[in-house]
DNA sequence: ATGCGGACCTGTTAGC
DNA sequence: TGCTAACAGGTCCGCA
């Protein structure tokens, strides 16, 4: 379910019922996430005031009194409100009990994600520190992707994809970049013009603003207990639609495996 | 340093 | 209808 547009309407769905509210109690019923989840965290965390909820790549980051808890959706994670007391769904890990009678609720089947608790300055934790610039601030630009892409030989849909180079492009945006820049997924990333570049700089951040904005469309179900997103979906022009005809030229869109990742594109419209 | 495959999990779907 | 295999929005880790 998330990448970066769904972490940020996550974000933007919670904050309100939360910021500047009081943790009563955290529940946790299944501590076996991607990593354990600290034991501390309860005592970390009870009768502190969340300040505010931000957003660091794919992560949320829950600043209180003393420290960060540090969120990933992982690959099926998601958050729902709920009024305090409502029954356990399947695959609910964490409750965190608020003062003001709302109850946020951390589901997550495939358990990827993560809650982790850092006393340090969040950019500082290993798991953030070596992150890329954020693709959508300024820092994302043309020079720096030039930089980047010059050194790596692997295809840019790879390179695209790593949170070295820029954070939050997971597989569906990556693919619906790459069709909106005509550039072929196995592209070797340090064989591509300035121009070419420029143009995949930009459609990654088009894609990226396209689908946030989507996604706040959802904003107002978010507190519902079937809150799921209607997402982006009849926007795709490339995921999901192996074999069917490009929208641009009418060609079955070709479907391979690139680095264990289903990856689509137009064998036509794509170089 | 970069690149690759395996690992962590459950649920859903396609194929026999 | 039932069983099995493959695949799913992520990303860290260890080894070449």
């Amino acid at each position: 379910m998330p990448e970066l547009p769904e972490v940020e309407t996550t974000r933007l769905g919670i904050l309100p019922k939360l910021k500047q509210q009081t943790i009563q109690q955290v529940v946790i019923n299944h501590y076996q996430l991607r990593w354990p989840i600290p034991k501390q965290l309860n005592r970390s965390v009870s009768g502190q005031r969340i300040n505010d909820i931000q957003r660091r790549g794919k992560y949320l980051l829950m600043s209180v009194g003393g420290g960060t808890v540090i969120i990933h959706l992982g690959m099926s994670g998601h958050m729902k409100l709920v009024p305090e007391g409502t029954p356990y769904a399947k695959h609910d890990h964490v409750s965190l009990i608020m003062d003001n009678g709302w109850c946020l609720r951390y589901n997550d089947p495939r358990r990827f994600g993560a809650w982790l608790w850092t006393k340090e300055a969040p950019e500082q934790h290993p798991l953030l520190n070596h992150l890329g610039p954020e693709p959508l601030s300024n820092g994302f630009d043309l020079a720096y992707f030039m930089e980047q892409v010059k050194k790596r030989k692997a295809p840019i849909k790879q390179v695209i994809m790593d949170s070295k180079v820029v954070v939050g492009v997971g597989n569906i945006y990556a693919n619906e970049a790459l069709f909106q820049a005509r550039i072929h997924p196995k592209r070797a990333a340090n064989r591509i013009s300035a121009k070419r570049l420029e143009a995949l700089l930009k459609a990654i951040k088009s894609v990226l603003r396209a689908a946030i904005k989507q996604g706040g469309t959802t904003l107002k179900d978010f507190s519902q207990s079937d809150g799921k997103p209607g997402y982006f979906k009849q926007s795709l022009q490339v995921y999901g639609r192996g074999q069917q005809p490009c929208y641009i030229c009418t060609t079955p869109l070709s479907e391979i495996r690139l680095g264990q990742r289903t990856t689509v594109y137009c064998s036509q419209c794509q170089r």
